[in-house]
DNA sequence: CGACAATACTTGACTAATCAACCAATGACC
DNA sequence: GGTCATTGGTTGATTAGTCAAGTATTGTCG
């Protein structure tokens, strides 16, 4: 019996290693995101907020058009603009539509964001590194190479599956 | 510049090499959650939905209680009532108050729901195959490890760290 | 230059997730 | 046996996520 099974009181074995891998991933990365979502909770912003306010960051003065954010999103996320809309309303960040390309609208993080995600980073980088912490270097390396080659195949095959399945109808 | 780095447009470097596996890991898992949902959207169940048929199925004939299976789940839902309430309605599952213990209610898998899962277990198993086929064996028996040794730390921590959050008020 | 497709969002309608407050049943203790 | 905490679950209010359809702008090509 493996330690996931265990976990979660699996009486069934797991069809393949893939599954059980599957299951596995799917399982950390919600605990970690667990362990985020408890520090970030005092300031009242989500997890999918701090990600657009921490790429805006990165972005800078010019900011970045809304789609633009959506595909920098580490979880996808259609419903980009309703986000941005809340962070708008928090004044977080400000939108602009482009004067060159009118369909475009560009967000930026405002001072107070800026300060948002600043005082952010210092707990983020712990909490992670907390709920990490039973990885070493050398095993963080690994782990990381593992899930880069991970989504290697993934992302193509991500995209031919919705194909597939938008097709079917 | 890593893999991650360059997926997400990065231009900032990581904090700690705790945060680059946490944001990989979460990006990992999302691209693996949504190859699933696209698999069982035609069937019209929702992943978490999908998860507790699954469950259910593995507790047979006598059910499980409520917050049972909530325990359960691969990703912690506080929703659990009203998400058990969509599959009472979709007549995928049954509930009936305990009378040992009139607290609890058991929840059961229909008949319906059991032929559902079982035609979802082929399509689902290949999905995360494929998801995952970048990887070889031995490189699903690391990860799987890895992964494991990963939640035996945030397990405890997380704990920890929600007492630490409410205790603050 | 005019039709048509593509891009970049936005909106409406709906479903799902979250949190706190609640209620009922049980267990523990004196 | 009566109080009180605990357990197991539900509900209400609010926020967030999802999908499809819509609008405005731009780009393409005959």
């Amino acid at each position: 019996m493996t330690s996931i099974q265990h976990e979660l009181k699996q009486t069934r074995p797991f069809a393949s290693k893939g599954e059980e891998a599957g299951v596995a991933l799917m399982r950390t990365a919600d605990l970690l995101r667990r362990h985020v979502a408890v520090v970030l909770a005092p300031f009242d912003i989500t997890e999918q907020q701090y990600n657009v306010l921490r790429i805006l960051r990165g972005a800078g003065e010019k900011g970045l058009p809304t789609l633009d954010i959506a595909e920098r999103m580490i979880e996808e996320t259609p419903g980009i603009t309703r986000l941005i809309d809340r962070l708008e309303a928090k004044k977080l960040v400000t939108r602009e539509r482009c004067n060159v390309d009118r369909r475009r609208v560009y967000c930026r993080i405002t001072k107070s964001g800026f300060e948002l995600v600043f005082a952010l980073d210092q707990p983020v980088q712990e909490v992670a590194d907390a709920a990490l912490s039973g990885l070493k270097k050398r095993h963080l390396a690994e782990l990381l190479s593992l899930l880069d080659r991970a989504r290697e195949a993934m992302h193509t095959s991500l995209i031919n599956l919705r194909a597939a399945n938008a097709s079917r109808r």
